[in-house]
DNA sequence: TGTCTTATTGAGACATAGACTCAACACAAA
DNA sequence: TTTGTGTTGAGTCTATGTCTCAATAAGACA
């Protein structure tokens, strides 16, 4: 190991996997077969996904012996948020999960009209949190900012000239 | 109707109820039995409650002909978000409701240890939501900024020494 | 490499919040 | 009053997630 490193830069450079089994050991927990499956899936691609859809890909991946089953990826899910690797949000009621471990902190912009993400970072928003925080002598533990909207796309489909059907 | 008061301060004089009504008029909606008492009660008190409390509360405050049913407590409630008298908030994955008409705007900081609510305003907030939003060119119609942690109160409890059941 | 302990898994039942269906009912306009 | 239609409550249904438990598979250790 390269002295031009700290312990936070090697942290990092872990996958995402192997950060998982540093958690599951230190926890007395296996690294199995379906947690491996799921793990690979889940970071093969950058998005907010729900477990239901999870559910589907990882069932139409692997038939048979291989396939995860429904209560391992609830349960996975909650491991991985407690490990760190993912987030856990609430848009409008529904549980979303999204890549936590090495994806820079940020929240979002909810369209209501489309139900897309957009994200965005403010450093500003945490020093106000932590501000109101302090006053109330409340310890921070994180937090969850939506701000529901509708986005550029839909406005402007909202502007389009009324087609004579609609006017009746 | 004396002219030191604005079209603003008169419609924020409204009862909660006449306020509805106007609302349910606008919508060609009926000004029913149900609603008034589900209107009544919500507006009696404020705090931040739930669909299944404000069922219990209903059902126990009147049994029988009067009673409002489980149907029609989801209904109203949609209904007095949409009119503007209810807040809705997702905490935790569960939907909780406050006052929303006449009521200060703010937002929360959630103890994870003793699920209570505590609230604050920040005109700074806002600010922020409003810049980040031009940025996309997103048209913001609210948001929901809950604060995680452990209340002072919770805090003065974990710290208490051990008892030696604890130390084994 | 085989044995053994124990965490984990998948099938399926269960739980909970909330939405839907529909016939009886009650507003409110005429 | 009468009448048209919005509303109600009982009951059913759906979505999302949790629990139970017998069979299985990690992984520690010999
Ligand atoms: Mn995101
Ligand atoms: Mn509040
Ligand atoms: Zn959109
Ligand atoms: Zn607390």
């Amino acid at each position: 190991m390269s002295d031009q490193f700290t312990l936070e830069d090697v942290n990092v450079a872990l996958s995402p996997m192997e950060r998982f089994e540093e958690y599951l050991q230190s926890k007395g927990k296996r690294v199995t077969q379906p947690r491996r499956i799921l793990v690979d899936h889940v970071f093969s691609k950058h998005e907010h996904f729900d477990a239901d859809t999870l559910i589907d890909e990882l069932s139409k991946m692997a038939a048979g012996p291989n396939r995860v089953s429904r209560p391992t990826v609830y349960r996975s899910l909650t491991e991985l948020v407690e490990a760190g690797l993912l987030r856990k949000l609430d848009i409008a009621g529904r549980a979303v999960y999204e890549h936590d471990y090495g994806y820079p902190d940020h929240d979002h912009l909810y369209c209501t009209q489309c139900q897309q993400l957009f994200e965005f970072h403010s450093e500003e928003l945490a020093k106000i949190r932590d501000a109101v925080a302090k006053e109330q002598h409340f310890r921070v533990t994180g937090h969850k900012f939506i701000v529901n909207g509708v986005c550029v796309e839909c406005q402007h489909k909202a502007r389009r000239p009324k087609r004579k059907v609609d006017l009746i």
